[in-house]
DNA sequence: AAGTATTAATCAAACGTTTGTTTAGTTTTT
DNA sequence: AAAAACTAAACAAACGTTTGATTAATACTT
């Protein structure tokens, strides 16, 4: 009875998390005001004030609950797999995966990252996936370690990978302009996926191996 | 000061538009009220829905003068070369070069294209540049023809292209705290610049030429 | 176990700003 | 005198946050 009831309240508390996170992706951090939030999930917007002392702090838990993911996932590379070139391909399969399937969140972050406002959330944004992106870097350090590796510009051949990424996530638009494409679903298919996929993991493998 | 006078009213409309690309590159666009931009410019904050319908109307204003440079550039690449890697070659020394001289306003229209809100900018913004990106597959697919370019995925090699720039552009923090840089400045030296250039072209040219 | 005191959760209403836009009137140009 | 340029003030809507009262849950005392 007092688990239920601790757990009841979590839930709501989560619940208000889950509906900021899809109205957030939905349509943007700013465009979202505390009380469509608060409609939307049923409650009264005072509670937002309440449990997270401010629409930042609603963020902010939102985030907590999402970025570790991807970390866990790229320590799973660095423990089963040991060949520089396997440890990248994995991980383009990875980030493809993950940007992908939470396509409509990872707007709002990269969208969040990119603003000058909030700078308590771009810094802990930036923290977190820069983290992940040395790890990355330090796959193609030791690739380049074991001669298996050409000798490239490490930061920016981390930009291209992450900017093609956040390009297809953020600018759909003009990816289906591009494509002649009217639906904008597409690009959030499976075959679309495969696309990006062989795309990066060739344009890679060719920049990277000599 | 009749003179004086005289000469700052003509200017005035033209002047109101140049401040406003300041401020919005520096803040972003809603970032910027019209208050804050009047009181900058010097004007009354009526003077903007009388010369521009509203504040979405000034943006536009902004675009319209802006945009067009880069095509030209193309059509002059077009004109001079015939060689498709060199073509590529310069549109990557056009690209870096516009998207870093002018790199704050580049950050509010990547962001503006990313964001769903006011559609009728996204749709003006994206129609331009995707216009433009035709022109560069342009290039791939004359090299793809005349059997000296890979046949890679023109569409995802154009995302990977733009990606990376405004990557740099818009996501300074993050690239600040993979070089373990603080000043955010050095991004927009001639010395990055450089990198970026033949980071750009290095990448491209082993993924398009076998 | 019953009754009381404390704390947590919830709510409707209002707060004080800020936003983009419009009005109604004045000054300046032509 | 007609038209254009300019202004101060007001407008209505939206924003995030706070308040003060009410209900539900928990702890403590007897």
């Amino acid at each position: 009875m007092m688990q239920a009831n601790s757990i009841e309240k979590s839930d709501k508390r989560q619940h208000l998390i889950q509906v900021a996170e899809l109205l957030f992706a939905q349509h943007g951090y700013e465009a979202v005001s505390i009380r469509q939030l608060a409609k939307e999930a049923g409650v009264n917007l005072a509670m937002i004030s309440y449990y997270f002392g401010s629409k930042e702090g609603l963020f902010a838990a939102i985030l907590e609950n999402k970025i570790p993911r991807t970390r866990e996932k790229l320590e799973e590379i660095m423990a089963q797999t040991t060949d520089p070139w396997e440890r990248i391909a994995r991980t383009v399969d990875i980030y493809v995966d993950s940007m992908f399937s939470n396509h409509s969140f990872s707007r709002v972050i990269t969208r969040e990252m990119s603003t000058r406002q909030r700078p308590d959330n771009v810094k802990l944004i930036v923290e977190h996936i820069s983290k992940n992106m040395r790890i990355i870097r330090g796959f193609m350090e030791e690739g380049q370690a074991s001669g298996q590796f050409r000798d490239v510009d490490n930061n920016l051949t981390l930009a291209s990978f992450f900017g093609t990424l956040t390009t297809m996530i953020n600018n759909t638009g003009m990816m289906c302009m591009l494509s002649g494409e009217v639906d904008e679903a597409v690009i959030y298919t499976e075959r679309y996926k495969d696309r990006v996929r062989a795309h990066l993991k060739s344009m890679l493998n060719h920049h990277l191996i000599p």
